[in-house]
DNA sequence: GCAAAAGTGTTTAAGGTACACCCATGT
DNA sequence: ACATGGGTGTACCTTAAACACTTTTGC
């Protein structure tokens, strides 16, 4: 390469001659909230809940939206969504994973806005909301997603098959809603998945889309990855860890079949838990050694 | 929502106060090239390959990277992605997957560049490429990934595991190079993975990096998906379908166990080859009932 | 004692791996 | 005849699913 005609060539190049658009991290942050019970033998319960900020600004005021915003120069779209975590949530140091570039053109009434979608999991104890009624309210929303509705329509020269979720996000008396419905298209020569929304309540801009992708995601990746113990102190029991687990995936476990499945990716410590109102357990950590 | 307030925020709002990057899309575009032989007996061999583009401008003038462009207006990015393979591989109504956004600050000597990449396969006949010498050359390499190193470090508070492979593109007597470690470190509270690029020679931008993350999502997703139908005719024998797969992943499959693995998502038809110097085969299309 | 959770064992089914074997074709 | 790929069967091992059962605690 002939490094000095490059360096000219750059001096006189100016990307301002085209069409840019705006592009901004958004961000799913999970975490598991233990809901106490009152049966002193009873564990807690563990609920799924995701991040929303409510919008003080237009577009989309007093609509719930996921935490994020624009990318600066100089630092990566990764390093946009660990500052906006930082500023929105108190959290840093946290896991987060690339979902998916969100580009449709009517996304943001604004205009021409690309969404980085990342999902970020963590303890809830990692996180330093500013709870309350203020202006930027940022609180966790306990999340219910669920297939409501499969069905497989043929369609020129070939399938489309439709999975319906319903998508409920709750906190206290508030509850945004939406139905996401995946549709796969199989035609001879090549197969495309797509995300459309319908009867959305509360939610701004398409982040219910990106809640959806996220949450098929998690469901996804959960097994024989390491996801669960980001949602986990460093030190955790069995049963904890299975009901993250039961937590994510909406699904009973048996107890048995769990330990024997994860027994790998753990290593039992000498530690117990005592004051439950039942025989105490042994505390496990993750066992990295497995991961791969 | 106050729809009166949101109308009077918009038209008062301008994105261009706020700094934006140039966003183009990039595009790993895999086929199938079949290597004939001499022998009348033997079957062709299947090679896995990517396209290339050879830059005829400035930066990395003379280099080769992969086909994409910048984004437009008006234009989502599976669009650009859809649109760039159609002007520079002459090629439409191909499977398209996206894989990841980069958005290293100094990917790209021009300035604040963020790339999608995407994933496109198809058979080597729908591309119209320009080959030849002129200006603009669009050629297939064959792709080589091996694992060639792997190792474990001690870091402060946790494990950082990577692996090191090698990247070899071939084209007649082009060879371009690169060594890929992938590093995925585990701390305490987090995990996270990082692509990292050594000994590159020939290959502009970061697109070693994006080839490589491409071929671990491929080697990744083949199994229990329909990828490898993409690289195929819609009629084809069960052995062409195992020699993708054997392309892709770079090992060697056992044709009783490999029938049986896919025999539910393949569909006998009464079509059988004839002219190799053996038996005739049976011909088999996808199943599209069985694709989730 | 008893309810709840912690933890172990056993039976059966399903799935993957390796290998042996026969079949059909063009030269 | 024979090399090559097409195609089937089978024994073996590993993993997963379902269920029964014992242990240990706080009240």
């Amino acid at each position: 390469m002939n490094q000095k005609k490059e360096n000219e060539f750059l001096t006189n190049y100016h990307l301002e001659n085209f069409d840019r658009p705006s592009v901004a991290a958004d961000i799913v942050a999970f975490t598991i909230k233990n809901k106490e019970t009152d049966d002193y033998r009873k564990l807690s319960k563990k609920e799924l809940s995701v991040l929303m900020i409510k919008r003080n600004e237009y577009p989309f005021k007093d609509y719930w939206a996921l935490p994020g915003g624009f990318a600066r120069k100089d630092e990566t779209l990764e390093d946009t969504a660990i500052r906006e975590l930082n500023e929105e949530a108190g959290v840093s140091d946290i896991a987060l994973m690339q979902l998916q570039t969100f580009s449709d053109i009517r996304r943001d009434p604004r205009g021409w806005i690309i969404s980085c979608a990342y999902l970020a999991l963590a303890e809830e104890e990692q996180f330093h909301i500013t709870a309350g009624s203020d202006a930027a309210a940022a609180e966790w929303f306990q999340i219910k997603y669920d297939l409501i509705q499969e069905k497989s329509e043929e369609i020129m020269q070939g399938k489309c098959k439709v999975k319906r979720f319903e998508l409920q996000l709750m906190h206290s008396d508030i509850k945004l809603e939406a139905n996401i419905d995946i549709k796969t298209y199989f035609t001879a020569k090549k197969q495309r998945t797509e995300y459309e929304i319908t009867n959305i309540q509360g939610i701004a801009f398409d982040h219910a889309k990106i809640i959806g992708f996220a949450m098929e995601y998690l469901r996804e990746n959960l097994n024989g990855s390491k996801l669960a113990f980001e949602l986990l102190p460093k030190y955790f029991t069995l049963t904890d860890l299975q009901q993250v687990y039961e937590a994510i995936l909406d699904e009973e476990l048996l107890p048995a079949n769990f330990r024997r499945k994860i027994s790998d990716f753990v290593i039992e410590t000498d530690e117990i838990t005592k004051g439950a109102g039942h025989r105490p357990s042994k505390l496990f950590k993750r066992n990295i050694e497995q991961f791969n």
